[in-house]
DNA sequence: TTATTTATTTAGATTAATCTAAAATTTGAA
DNA sequence: TTCAAATTTTAGATTAATCTAAATAAATAA
């Protein structure tokens, strides 16, 4: 089995190449999880004698098929338990992350299939981010962020890319949360601000709230 | 806070001292924690250091006020887990044991409040061994092994006083779980062996499995 | 195309947890 | 009470993960 740490690294690369479409730079790690390029230099040899990574001096790092498993499997527990504690012990969304990130590195496939079980196998987790099934498949939805909206364009809340406790906070005052159907009233083009109706109310938006806003058209 | 190794070794010096009435020594903690007597000492320096325990060189050791907080409070997350591996999730008795081993060391009190009133504040784990409460107080029951018993006698099976695998498993198959009201119709003089009757069955039962039987009468 | 800046790797240390082998202390049998 | 056996501690290494500082390679600006 990887440890603890080799498993952050994993997964770090994993999401840094957006489920490796693009190859992981060592300062990038380094930022990710909080260390030293040094360091990252260090566990990316050890990830490539592993044979997890493909790795080359000075060019950057991909996930190879078992680094890939490995790092799907890390986030489908990562994910399931945020279900659990949103679920069944009744946490809010913003208050889930830091403790999934500990409960992500239990290891035994029976528990975590169980756990995906009785939560009726959940397809998203309290974010709005697919949960990849036993087999490592995930289920991408076509999500657009509501900044790239045009006036009138209609969809449902379905995602964020901030994943910020102050920023889900923010989203709950605004009601703007999971499930929310929302209609862009106007585009306001002295900061590219936007107003919206969300279930009768209105209100308006920073382009840097949009952003991280995703919706289904 | 506390290492998950240091957390290791608060729960075997407390659990071999049966709650802290009696000292420790270097080699038991050895042999729990399967290392070797020289780790054990120099971890026993580094509790002292953190004024967890009392240790005094060749001397054994015994916890303090803050060791038994901490020890009692990650024997709370373990029996609470196996609970919901057993209640929730549908795990067999003899399977909770490894995967709690993991889990009591995940840290947020939060979490396991939440988590206690999820279960209903239950009072016993699937072992029958009480769970201390958010503020560390157990409530012992008065038990007695079936080996102590005399003939005729009758109690109900309410705990084990060995967790292994194969001996859950071997009461699961003699349909001596918690819960069943047993008596003793017998006791063989040749080779201490008991005889009893369980809910309408007869059987006998070693020595060996009567001194890891736990009755209240 | 060369020089400078930036990114990455290497060298050498540090810390936590562990080990083996040797030294010190305690126990308990004669 | 004495001394051999058992227990415990110390000394000195090892491994994983980290760091700082120095060296090397790559990128880019002049
Ligand atoms: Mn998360
Ligand atoms: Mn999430
Ligand atoms: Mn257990
Ligand atoms: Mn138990």
């Amino acid at each position: 089995m990887h440890s603890f740490t080799e498993e952050n690294y994993l997964k770090a690369i994993y999401h840094l190449s957006d489920g490796n479409s693009k190859a992981v730079s060592t300062n990038q790690i380094a930022e990710m999880t909080s260390t030293k390029a040094a360091s990252v230099t260090d566990m990316l040899k050890k990830l490539a004698d592993k044979k997890l990574i493909n790795y080359i001096k000075y060019q950057g790092v991909t996930l190879n098929e078992s680094g890939i498993r490995a790092a799907v499997n890390i986030i489908r527990k990562h994910r399931l338990w945020e279900v659990f504690l949103v679920e069944k012990l009744g946490f809010k969304w913003d208050e889930v992350h830091d403790i999934a990130e500990e409960l992500e590195h239990i290891n035994s496939e029976h528990l975590i299939n169980r756990l995906d079980d009785f939560l009726g196998n959940p397809a998203t987790d309290p974010h709005g981010d697919p949960i990849p099934d036993r087999s490592g498949t995930i289920q991408h939805k076509k999500l657009v962020k509501i900044s790239e909206m045009k006036q009138n364009d209609s969809g449902t809340i379905s995602g964020v890319s901030e994943h910020s406790s102050v920023f889900l906070k923010l989203l709950e005052k605004l009601g703007l949360t999971l499930g929310t159907k929302i209609t862009v009233t106007e585009l306001i083009e002295f900061d590219g601000s936007i107003m919206l109706s969300a279930q009768t109310k209105e209100l308006t938006i920073s382009r840097e709230v949009a952003k991280n806003i995703l919706v289904i058209l």
